[in-house]
DNA sequence: CAGATGATGTTCT
DNA sequence: GAACATCATCTGC
């Protein structure tokens, strides 16, 4: 069963869109050569969520949210990692989608390299292989995302896009990772069974 | 395996 | 000062 076009999927609020949003593929055009995988897990943020970055309105670092949807929002976090979200619903709504952990399905060599220090001949082991882009910072530094990439239009045929895939079988929805506010609301999504999900 | 902890810089109280 | 949409590495079972 075939998605539906990406522009509806990130117009919805996010947490309609964040369970659409699996089993969509993430690319990256880079000098480098091409990265892509499929999207296995999501968290939904919103403006009248305590957790969200777009609680309370609008500031300079979070003012893509509040524009139209299917742009980037990257953020700085802990001292030393970016995260990247897909901007979903309305414009003037503070909305994203997180997005926590790709399959890759192409350049997996090119990832590996990004993401450890030696380079890594394939096949990789599984715990290697795994740990390229099971996690929301883990996949930016594999996909080379940095912040240049804040508030480029993912629907478009740019360097950083989206694709529509297809429907996963099984989702999983459960609570988020790694908040303190609003932490029992179940605004995580994943496919269930996929090896790459950064935690059940 | 689980749990604790340090790294490191921006944002919040 | 403390918190933070994290990760790698360490300790102890």
């Amino acid at each position: 069963m075939p998605k539906l076009a990406l522009a509806t999927i990130v117009a919805q609020d996010a947490i309609d869109a964040a369970p659409a949003l699996l089993g969509c593929k993430l690319i990256h055009d880079s000098q480098e050569g091409t990265t892509s995988g499929i999207i296995v897990e999501t968290e939904a943020y919103s403006q009248d969520d305590e957790a969200s970055h777009s609680f309370g309105g609008p500031i300079a670092r979070t003012q893509v949210m509040f524009g139209p949807p299917g742009y980037a929002y990257i953020y700085f976090t802990y001292g030393m990692h970016y995260c990247f979200n897909v901007v979903t619903g309305g414009e003037g709504n503070g909305q994203g989608v997180l997005i926590r952990a790709l399959e890759p399905v192409s350049g997996l060599e090119l990832m590996a390299r990004r993401r450890f220090a030696t380079a890594k001949q394939l096949p990789l082991l599984d715990k290697q292989l795994h740990d390229v882009s099971n996690g929301p910072a883990k996949l930016v530094q594999a996909m080379a995302i940095t912040k240049a990439d804040y508030g480029v239009n993912l629907l478009i045929n740019g360097r950083l896009r989206l694709e529509a895939g297809t429907v996963p079988k099984h989702i999983v929805q459960t609570t988020r990772v790694g908040i303190r506010r609003a932490a029992d609301a179940p605004r995580r999504f994943y496919i269930a069974g996929n090896p790459f999900v950064s935690r059940r």
